[in-house]
DNA sequence: GGCGACGATACCCGTACGGTATCGGCACCA
DNA sequence: TGGTGCCGATACCGTACGGGTATCGTCGCC
């Protein structure tokens, strides 16, 4: 008896009504069913009387799901207990200034639910470091987009984003449904500062050297093309900015979305925050 | 977090040594730190602390275990009051009159623990009918050999022996490491009463009609070999009886050590036992 | 009697758990 | 100081189980 299957049972208990309990968790209806029938086989009694007229407790079932509940309540009981036991934490998450999407806020509400005692940072930074000061000890983990410098960093994918051109909407090319780096060749581009990470710069400025204005953030990344005609870029999936257009680049690799930290550091915090973030990005 | 996982903390902190904690759980040592590594994550907190010196407790870690026990407490809580909610339940067990074995002790030592308010009835049969009573509706599982009519059965193996012809001590045949079906076949043979099934008359016939006295019981098999002279035979891994020796016979397909149940009862307890069953036949 | 709802069954696939082999660090000792 | 043994961590591999899709069986209900 695990307690995946009990929660997987209180869930039907409470729907009476297998497929929204499956809904409910996230899963098809058969494997449910499964698990409810190994999970009587386990305890040695029929919980739920199945018929026509639909799903019924028996009492053997009306019996676990109090007991369950408590059990499953202890479960959260437990993990405060022992975070107050372990002490004061304290974790320092940076975060790239253009990465607060969907995926981080979920990854935020669900790490605030397993672990409500620890004081969470944010340090958002500007696009100048994606390693948003791991190596500097300002954060203990970063959640960034690739491609830079990884040595003595343990780096985590989360995602991958395909990256597009910015271009002003009446660009002759913004009409194109895609471009190639070629296409760009004879334009301005932007620049990040000089010391900025080399693979980095090198991979937003399509592996050749530019010219173009210094850019430190997103905004002023776009606000250059939108009064210099600079070329910018941008991940897709994003929504385009008003009055501009964002046009997939078919041969830049995709931008991997990842979470990172100082190679070495064992904190139980950060392994699970990247264990939670893994789940929040996968859908 | 799973209870499995809780138990093997549990084990750990009383060990305060992996490689002995994981004997106990019998596994081996490396996937046992890999446990509880994970489970260091899941909680977001170094519960024990690795030097040297030895394994320690930190403060989390205590916490930790307090709380697993009086959880792990609780499932225990959970089964019973679960039984008692189930009523008043009864298993009735066929055991065929030579298959009470370690692996049957083992089976109901473990199933006593896991399903304590259950009444088990047993039924030792002897060997004119290998369903033990199944299709008669007086037993609800049976722990038997094969092979026999299975129509309407559900068959489930746990293990397969080799048999074995029972001859006296002072038999010529008797010195012999291995027999074939064909240095017998001159024997009086045992037989079994008219009504048998045929399969596991046949079987026990090495496949050929015979002659020789009709038998109930192993002990009036083996009494038969020792006043008569008939050829026995019996599964290898017992002790042969006093004066008479069991020489392996190469071309007898092995006895398949079974658990059988009524084709479609549901009865949870039944599955529970043959799950049990399989466990406890494994090692 | 056809249809829809719903749980059960059959089958496939990927992951995660447990296994063996080996490493790395540290104490103890010659 | 180098050798040895202990012990937890790491690397890698195979399999079993959990979850998926497709389909069935059964039972109400127009």
């Amino acid at each position: 008896m695990e307690l995946r299957t009990l929660r997987y049972f209180v869930t039907v208990a409470e729907e009476l009504h297998f497929g929204r309990a499956a809904a409910r968790l996230h899963m098809s209806q058969p494997p449910l069913s499964r698990a409810i029938k190994q999970l009587e086989n386990d305890v040695g009694a029929v919980l739920l009387h199945r018929s026509s007229a639909g799903v019924m407790l028996t009492p053997a079932g009306a019996a676990l799901l109090d007991e369950a509940r408590t059990l499953l309540d202890q479960v959260d009981r437990l993990r405060v207990r022992v975070a107050a036991a372990a002490g004061a934490a304290t974790i320092t998450v940076g975060i790239l200034s253009d990465s607060a999407d969907r995926g981080a806020t979920r990854l935020a509400a669900a790490y605030r639910r397993r672990h409500p005692g620890v004081e969470v940072r944010i340090r958002e930074t500007d696009l100048t470091d994606p390693t948003c000061g791991l190596r500097a000890g300002l954060v203990d983990v970063a959640l960034t987009r690739g491609p830079f410098d990884e040595t003595g960093l343990t780096v985590h994918e989360l995602r991958a984003d395909p990256v597009g051109a910015v271009l002003r909407a009446d660009d002759p090319l913004a009409r194109r449904d895609r471009l190639e780096l070629a296409d760009l060749a004879d334009r301005r581009w932007f620049q990040f500062p000089d010391g900025t990470d080399p693979i980095w710069q090198s991979y937003w400025n399509g592996g050749e050297p530019r010219e173009g204005p210094v850019v430190r953030v997103v905004q002023e990344c776009l606000q250059a093309v939108l009064w210099n005609g600079t070329v910018g870029m941008m991940p897709l999936g994003h929504d385009p900015p008003e009055e501009l257009a964002v046009v997939p680049l078919i041969d830049m690799a995709p931008s991997r979305v990842v979470a990172a930290w100082n190679e070495g550091d064992a904190n139980p915090l950060i392994r699970s925050l990247v264990q939670i973030a893994t789940a929040a990005y996968r859908d």
